[in-house]
DNA sequence: TATTGTTATACTCTATAACTATA
DNA sequence: TATAGTTATAGAGTATAACAATA
């Protein structure tokens, strides 16, 4: 599409939003496999960085509406990779904390996840791909989170 | 988030994604101030590349549905940006190319996002940000097309 | 009264199906 | 009958509003 005019390049808008289509729906098939839903995968993942004592702390940390993570956790608790109980101190609230199996899912999962990554990434030559990543997580980190974007769009 | 774990990264959909989301967001005023919608903005953009013999066409090669493209179509034929003509030889099909003033548009649009986008990438060094870009680049151009990742999502 | 979690509702975006006009 | 464009309908995903329990 660019090769006849090599100066050129498409937004990085849209670059990213094709890289992060294409790497999702590679991931997609590895979470079905393993009976979790992206959301479920961002959630387990989160808790796995450690406990939280509301779910509504959990949905801000990982940038989600508290109303849309509730099916995700009740599933996550069925297939007994969570724990959900409720405050002693302030019965209104939820601690949330990782099981055991909880970890040993994430951890497979991830396994999965990073070999489909590598099938794509591998296009570039092994030390670029390093150095890719390395400024990917560099912008990723420095980005606003996804809360405030919201209000950005409006004007 | 991970600066006690150097060696850890993100996934890179999740990267991904959060790069789409903070550029994404960060066009939207500037298509908004210059009456753009962003489906607009990519038709502006891939007619600028040369015209195009039917909607269904112009649709596929910017990986949209060919019913979710004519809203926009409109409006850009309205605005004087593009033209939209019967062709001759087959009057069901139309013959879509850019104006002069669709022309214009486009590079005073395309303007305001590079300097939206260069506010975003000054956080990585200088040389590292078009090493960046390339790579970026060179794995979209290689990713496949969007039409083919709904059928990779089904299973 | 305020807050946590939950459920119900509405809204946006997209895809699918149905229609028209040409061929 | 087949195709280009269009319109109407339905679906998924998300956000907003309303609600029950607890503080």
């Amino acid at each position: 599409m660019s090769d006849w005019r090599p100066s050129w390049r498409d937004d990085v808008a849209a670059m990213a939003t094709r890289l992060a289509r294409a790497t999702t729906a590679a991931e997609l098939p590895v979470l079905r496999r393993h009976d979790l839903s992206m959301w479920g995968y961002v959630v387990l993942a989160a808790l796995t960085e450690g406990p939280v004592r509301t779910q509504a702390a959990l949905a801000r940390t990982i940038g989600a509406d508290k109303t849309r993570i509730i099916g995700d956790l009740d599933d996550l608790q069925h297939q007994g990779l969570i724990r959900r109980e409720p405050d002693p101190a302030d019965r209104r609230a939820h601690l949330l904390s990782v099981t055991e199996a909880g970890r040993r899912r994430l951890e497979t999962v991830r396994a999965g996840i990073r070999e489909q990554e590598e099938r794509l990434l591998e296009r570039l030559p092994a030390g670029d791909r390093e150095r890719f990543l390395r400024a990917l997580q560099a912008l990723a980190d420095a980005l606003p989170p996804d809360d405030e974007l919201g209000q950005q769009e409006i004007r």
